[in-house]
DNA sequence: AAGTGGTCTAGACCACCCG
DNA sequence: GGGTGGTCTAGACCACTTT
């Protein structure tokens, strides 16, 4: 084991697997206690991975008889993902093209998005998505200067996250987005390859640090017919209507 | 207190309400030995309370120097909300128009998302959806019928997961989700009063019970003009890149 | 009655940050 | 070095389901 690993994490690994290999949607797991001896762990460490598991709706408990395992797809839980990662888990190799920094001022919606003054110069990043090499998505993002000195002069082939956090020192967590349906007008459909007003999902995100401070405000233009957006949710578990 | 509340929900209370009425963005809370004692419980109990509200982007805690209140407008994070629910957040009135059961077969795309055979039954719920009386939403919602026998009788102006609740003892705890941006076509765009090949936001959607069993197969159309999707995503704490 | 998950306690040790 | 969060242990009792 890696020995930065925590136990709940080898826990969840072990429990994992023995999902994929040997257990049908609700056959039952052996008891925390069980486990909790295989493992010559504690019961409450058991009982961490088992959480994490349940949440991400692998397994579901019922007191008193039991943890089962959940049946259908497992699809992970709505995690924040870069483009990359997206289209690497559909099966298409990211790209980008036609990428073009400038450092402008904020304006007056980007200065509010990213909690700055409208004349406070941001760095913008305009690019053209593609998977598999077609044009799938047009990106404006913006980050404020004074964040990320020197971005302007490239991503030498990196992602901005990766960027972001090995020279900025900054790990994006979480992001707020709003999600919206719209056609698109002629130059968009023009860079998009698509004919004129057709529909598009226009994707605004405001990207954050650990503290909640905005780090990226970002517009996504995704093609409609390439592009849909999935997400699990669930309701908190023990709690009512 | 609830004699049915737990105690980390108590401690996670108390510290929702000093969060909210004494301290600002970025503020340090009290050690958590300190919360312990001072609301006379044990500290892991504390640990679990603060665990949710970081998992809710309300903290968050930085080893070795303490935890703080996070920047940023509280947006829950991504949670299974009904359709009355969701418009409520936003301030409008939710209704309903229009509505018909009907019950017929499933088909192959009902009958696949619901893991029945295309021939078994299927209890149809078509309805218009209102916010303070303006058509915003066409909604067609399917259920097996084994599920829900005599559902087509209609739910007594109650809302469709509380019948589920109350009358079958379903509880819908998990939702898998498409969003795709389309047109309407002219019935479509007639039906919410917007012009013909306006945007919409087109949401399928998988409901499940705590098993992970498919309860509800459901597609609603959303007006772009009046709804947009929103939603928080995070990375889970502790991981890199 | 026995077994299961749900909650809580008391205490230990570690890794990390800061004065 | 002292304080903080992060992990883990051993054990208790409760609520619930099953036999």
């Amino acid at each position: 084991m890696d020995s930065t690993t925590t136990k709940h994490a080898t826990v969840r690994h072990y429990i994992e697997q023995r999902i994929r290999d040997e257990l049908s949607p609700h056959e039952r797991l052996p008891a925390e206690r069980m486990i909790a001896e295989d493992l010559q762990v504690n019961r409450v460490t058991v009982r961490r991975a088992l959480e994490e598991l349940e949440r991400d709706g692998l397994i579901y408990r019922v007191q008193g008889s039991g943890t089962f395992v959940s049946e259908g797809r497992i699809r992970k839980s709505t995690e924040f993902t870069s483009f990359s990662e997206d289209m690497r888990s559909r099966g298409f190799e990211p790209g980008s093209m036609d990428e073009t920094f400038t450092i402008e001022p904020a304006g007056m919606a980007t200065g509010y998005a990213l909690g700055v003054s409208p004349a406070s110069p941001v760095v913008r990043l305009r690019r053209t998505r593609t998977a598999d090499g077609r044009a799938i998505c047009l990106e404006d993002s913006a980050l404020p200067e004074s964040l990320v000195p020197g971005l302007a002069d490239g991503l030498g082939g990196l992602s901005l996250y990766t960027v972001l956090k090995d020279r900025y020192a900054i790990r994006v967590v979480r992001a707020d987005q709003t999600i919206h349906a719209v056609v698109l007008n002629p130059a968009q459909a023009h860079a998009l390859e698509v004919p004129e007003f057709s529909p598009a999902l226009r994707v605004t995100r405001i990207s954050r640090d650990a503290q909640g401070r905005p780090v990226e405000f970002a517009e996504s233009l995704y093609r409609a017919d390439l592009y849909a957006f999935e997400l699990s949710v669930s309701r908190a578990p023990g709690r009512g209507q």
